[in-house]
DNA sequence: ATCTTGGTGGACCGATCGGTCAACAAAGCC
DNA sequence: GGCTTTGTTGACCGATCGGTCCACCAAGAT
């Protein structure tokens, strides 16, 4: 009937990601996506829609991964505090490998696109509610199983967490040292009651 | 001898660092500090340089300011628990009350404008060592007086303070609910050993 | 009053921005 | 072979970007 794609689309939007989440949403221009993707402008308005759009949609794609990895660690067999604290120090790892993707495509939205963005605003939200709700549940869970005291404030030490994973790889820009952030994740690990 | 300045350099700075801090690095453009400044683009030249010399300039007085509030309030003569509560609920309330002004404009520094300008990394960098020693010298004569256990990890817990008091002005966007980020601070000190 | 010095405003510059569009290319239908 | 439909490309658009420059102006020195 009709002429098909000559690309694959998802390939296409996590390249896109990983470029809104290495410049910037305002530094990385549409010539830059076309660089990375090797598409022409009409192809990838067609595909996409505006910078707008697809940054909204490269974002949902980061939080949709994010948020299912941290459902799939938190559900393991095994006990919350452990569970949280390889969580967190895999996210120390990441940080500091992955050096050309500095910080985190959720935090650079907040600060950066949260105020002119009103879709961008409300995904970041959704997003750290989710966080929020997956830490809660699985605090639930381990009171239930005596893990954690029944007089646990569940909720505020889900909040607190989900601060924690937010925030970890903005400081590892910054604090590059894996010993410290550790010791850090350690540190932080004293508000989830034994 | 010759014609004089007809604005205070100070109250430029001030508000330009404002709108830095408001809209971000790429999102305020020239004339938009030529607007909030009421200058012309000579004037501003001629007092502040480029946009990113201005940017710079604006980070740093932002940075000494936070920096020097915070010694300030540490230096205070109550418990350092009670001290650093007041300090992490103050920065909430601030938080909530600025809601024109959200995010914090090290953050942003770090997360939109240290991979292109390493002086605004420099300088972001240089700021969170200061805040991070500026806890780790509170802490350490906290523990002298017998505050805290001897065997606290001082350095650590310093590092994890830092990252208390950065973020929590970033979380505050997407949660602004005043009853659970004081709750969140209070899950966060019990990483403060008593 | 005139000269010198430096602050001021805004016209202006080339570059780049996000976005559009028309000419062309591929693939299934007749 | 045409015909239709849709993907692709890159020239092109007006707007805006950061930065420069110059005519003008205020104020102290003479």
């Amino acid at each position: 009937m009709t002429r098909q794609r000559g690309f694959a689309e998802d390939e296409a939007l996590l390249k896109i990601m990983r470029l809104f989440w290495a410049k910037g949403y305002e530094a990385t221009s549409v010539a830059d996506l076309c660089e990375v993707t090797g598409l022409g402008r009409g192809s990838l308005y067609a595909a996409f829609g505006s910078k707008q759009e697809v940054y909204e949609r490269s974002l949902r794609h980061y939080v949709d991964v994010v948020n299912r990895h941290l459902r799939d660690q938190l559900s393991r067999q095994v006990p919350v505090r452990q569970a949280v604290r390889d969580l967190l120090l895999e996210r120390v790892d990441d940080s500091l490998t992955e050096r050309d993707r500095p910080g985190c495509l959720l935090v650079g939205a907040i600060v950066e696109r949260a105020a002119h963005d009103p879709m961008a605003a409300r995904i970041a939200q959704d997003a750290i509610n989710a966080t929020r709700s997956a830490f809660a549940s699985a605090l639930h869970s381990a009171r239930a199983a005596g893990q954690i005291p029944y007089e646990s404030d569940v909720e505020s030490i889900a909040a607190f967490l989900t601060r924690m994973v937010q925030g970890l790889r903005v400081m590892s820009i910054s604090l590059p040292d894996r010993k410290l952030l550790a010791s850090v994740v350690d540190a932080a690990l004293e508000a989830l009651p034994a």
